[in-house]
DNA sequence: TCTTTTTTGGATTAATCATTCCATTACATG
DNA sequence: CATGTAATGGAATGATTAATCCAAAAAAGA
């Protein structure tokens, strides 16, 4: 009959989620989103209701991202290399910008609680599909032989998960010039755990 | 010559320092702080000068509670036990709470991240006091063999400050049903590193 | 080209925000 | 009691907020 709904592009998305990464959800406002993208109010109202439903599909987004993470853990060749480097890499990316934007998902885990809302149910979705993910990692190098057996992988699984959202935490406010006992840390906890 | 300053009152910082603890940084509104201290509006601004200010207070009066958290640390009998608790009090009283306020430190390394200003700086002061207590408790424990010296007492103190952090994290999401995972993961960390 | 629907641009709303101002009240000291 | 200063209570400020509304433009099939 006549014009066809446009989907939300790829790039749009990628401007909504950048925003929400880079200040958080209260300090966003829909004037910042506006001048992100590109378009006009209307069109984003349109298309994602309200900040909320804007915010949700940011988090929606971001899930490729943690994804991507996932399957670099399953592709791996060393799965403890992996491990580490999904750590460092964390710590890395955080100290060297200058906005410390950190994790999406960490950061929503802080600021929104526990709303028992659609937002809470993402942040869920997103640690665990890395938390999945990691056990898997374990659990291969276990079978052989790279990682100890001292506990199950899932436990191990939950402290990996553990320590890099306690890094993503130090990593905002520790100083450039100590980025090696962030990293120290990370080698310590593998040695002790894996 | 005339009335004296009568300010600030304890009740008024606890008032304030809840508020912010609640509900963060950004989403916490003057009018907030005026319902929770009962003073009026002006009051606040003559005593603290403005939001930031009074976040500052906020943050300073939070230290009190790292410094008892730091003096249980030393006080007690058994290090490794001492270790233990802090780690599940936290947990434990994040789940127990609907709020899920978690630790104010944590959500402000996560809020406000690196602007290098006095808010920071807070930040740091407030994890080293933790972290230097933390070491003071391994090398005490290591001396009379209750802890292993597998590492030094330095590095063993980063890790388990960043399992804290990471328990704040998920603490604010985990279901109270979870509890015992959470607990399982601080016992696998503390057995494989002390 | 006409019709139908979507997207656009921007003005607008009503609420809330942090902050300021000031006349009034309270109070400790000289 | 008198005096000077601090605290009070609110009203008022101007900026910014999320969200709505609508007329005009754009686009694709009939």
């Amino acid at each position: 009959m006549a014009r066809p709904k446009k989907f939300p592009e790829e790039r749009v998305l990628d401007a909504i989620t950048d925003v929400f990464w880079q200040r958080g959800f209260e300090a966003t406002s829909a004037q910042d989103l506006v001048d992100a993208t590109g378009l006009p109010r209307s069109s984003l109202y349109n298309a994602y209701v309200n900040k909320q439903g804007l915010f949700e599909h940011a988090l929606m987004h971001y899930k490729r991202r943690t994804e991507a993470s996932a399957a670099a853990l399953d592709a791996a060749d060393s799965k403890r290399d992996a491990i580490h480097a999904l750590l460092a890499d964390a710590v890395n990316a955080d100290l060297s910008s200058r906005t410390r934007r950190g994790c999406l998902v960490t950061n929503t885990a802080i600021e929104h609680g526990n709303s028992q809302d659609r937002v809470t149910e993402l942040v869920r979705k997103n640690l665990k599909t890395l938390e999945d993910a990691l056990t898997r990692n374990i659990q291969a190098g276990q079978a052989s032989g790279e990682i100890a057996s001292r506990q199950d992988a899932q436990s191990l699984a939950a402290c990996i998960l553990t320590t890099l959202q306690g890094l993503r935490v130090l990593a905002k406010t520790t100083p450039k010039t100590q980025r090696m006992q962030l990293i120290r840390t990370i080698e310590t906890t593998l040695d002790a755990l894996l």
